[in-house]
DNA sequence: GATTTATATGAAATCGATTTCATATAAAGA
DNA sequence: TCTTTATATGAAATCGATTTCATATAAATC
């Protein structure tokens, strides 16, 4: 492979010239750029990533850390993230910990090996003063709900709380009383992840309506854990259902429909479902479902301007705006 | 951040010797790998993986190219592909063509550039011969189509004729002898894309039924898509209606039942339908779709294995037996 | 006409690792 | 005891770019 060194050799001109050329410095006579241009186009010249990278300190790469891209919230917000990315210089780094916090670190050490100059994270594993501790090797964005404000790292943040508070509002103003929830993570109220939960919780309050430990359903993600949770709700005698579900997941509302419908059992008239990320595939199930959608080209634009700014040394200021959360109505309520 | 050069300082001892250590070079004293061991973690040494690459000229990091990571094929493809790349000490990085011509030779410049060690390629823009121009940069691995065979590129295939060719052999079987067809690309027998055209056209050849120019719908590719087709078909006049429609995706599929279902058209006594992929939504829809399921996992095994053979100067045969498509069969046929 | 200033270029140092070459000691073999 | 051979370590060159420092000429200013 050719080097800088041939191209210069080439072009009757130093390396130092072509480096210039290379980085569009001022000061550089036409026809010595016409040489130059013609030695690189002869020689089929590319500059060496990891010498560039070497000397000047950047990788020009940036990495995006989800737990997993067939999760279709990641896969569109890396989309999001992706068409910001491809209008600058920089390369995109997409890097799955499958809900490791292990693998986060090592994720995570990639800033400090300078493979990657900042990184936008979607997922998060670890404690937040752990990660914050890496922010001292490049730009760390998160994005996610508002309790990570805490973090004092720069978030892109959605209101959990608020979106779960007016979905369950929604489901009792349409008459629904007896809620009963799903949520992917545990349900205590320490944990960063329970802002939907205590949107839940004072929904119900402010509603007068008393909470009941049994029709809470926890660490529920997947499809069959849905289909699970359904089945253990209809095996009580139907006086005992509750008239609504709200699921933190579309995923996990799609196996509750699945299994009610399997036995007969009306939706919404004797159970409604609402799901929660508005899925490709909640609009295509046998009933569509009600869900709670979040703004994923707002979060993936909004989160990657944010780290560029950083990394150009600019002023950015979020568009808070466009990062609400919405309830998309459908016939599953 | 510290260098080399100041764990070796700190340890008393040579940066060759600290070299060695990260190398895992035979011949260093216990005691001398404690202090190297000491020193790092008294420093919090990382190496610096720029100049790693430039002096030893591996990346360690391969590239996989697909056209968009928001279809579940190739996020599913990618989440294999991953599960045995995290077992080396390799890095993965994810590319998106969106389809575009340009944009894949741009991706391809990063073996050029050193930026990646090898490739494997999910998705194929360019003329195979454009593609092979760049194996002299580093190992480049296709899956898809058996006829990618002629790159002279290593490939890791499926037979996409004969599963279609299976998967119409099958509706017919089935009774079906009206059937329409649905396509992602162009219908001419030249592409290497058309195995799945040519599968089509030969079942139909073996069976002595007459194929429908009007019923063969071309670059059908989303949900919108396929409702389209389905509003096309029905607003003929019933008698002209095919008896079932193969779609060469789920996606179209599911737009069709969805147009069906909402128009009182039985499915699959009115109309059969029968997609291609087995994506996840595919068992979740009013009517459960029979469709085509592809060894995803497999595919993503064999290929990353395959490239890894290259990288490690070793020998790897392709496990063909696993590479199998498999018709699932459910409701909407 | 003398002195700045803008324009244009090159030599050499540098980034942080690996690799090559050289060498010293200890153990083994003749 | 002398020569090999295995073990253990270091100095210096190197990878391919960018950056710093130096310099030369042309144009602009006084």
């Amino acid at each position: 492979m050719a080097t800088i060194k041939d191209v210069a050799r080439h072009a009757g001109l130093s390396v130092t010239t072509v480096s210039r050329y290379l980085n569009n410095h001022p000061y550089i006579s036409e026809d010595k750029k016409d040489k130059i241009k013609a030695a690189m186009k002869e020689l089929d010249y590319t500059p060496n990533s990891a010498a560039t990278q070497l000397r000047s300190n950047r990788s020009f790469t940036i990495g995006v850390i989800v737990s997993r891209i067939t999760n279709p919230y990641f896969a569109y917000l890396i989309d999001a993230i992706e068409k910001v990315v491809k209008k600058t210089n920089y390369h995109l780094l997409i890097m799955q910990t499958y809900d490791d916090k292990d693998e986060e670190l090592r994720l995570l050490d990639m800033l400090k090996q300078k493979h990657i100059d900042g990184i936008i994270m979607a997922s998060i594993e670890n404690d937040l003063s752990v990660i914050s501790q890496y922010k001292q090797y490049g730009p760390i964005v998160l994005t996610g709900d508002k309790s990570l404000i805490d973090s004092n790292l720069p978030v892109v943040w959605t209101n959990q709380e608020k979106a779960t508070y007016q979905a369950i509002q929604f489901l009792i103003n349409q008459g629904y009383r007896h809620i009963a929830y799903c949520t992917g993570g545990a349900f205590d109220k320490t944990k960063h992840g329970s802002s939907r939960n205590r949107g839940f919780i004072k929904a119900l309050e402010d509603n007068q309506i008393d909470m009941k430990m049994e029709w809470i359903y926890k660490n529920v993600h997947t499809i069959e854990d849905g289909y699970r949770v359904a089945k253990d709700i209809v095996d009580n005698e139907q006086s005992k259902w509750p008239s609504a579900v709200f699921s933190g997941s579309d995923e996990v509302a799609a196996g509750m429909i699945k299994y009610l419908l399997e036995h007969n059992i009306n939706v919404p008239g004797d159970i409604a479902i609402m799901g929660y990320d508005n899925q490709p595939l909640s609009e295509m199930l046998s009933i569509p479902l009600t869900t709670v959608s979040q703004p994923i080209e707002a979060i993936g634009y909004e989160s990657t301007n944010l780290l560029m700014s950083y990394l150009n040394e600019q002023e950015y200021t979020v568009n808070q705006d466009a990062l609400e959360l919405n309830i998309i109505e459908r016939s599953s309520t």
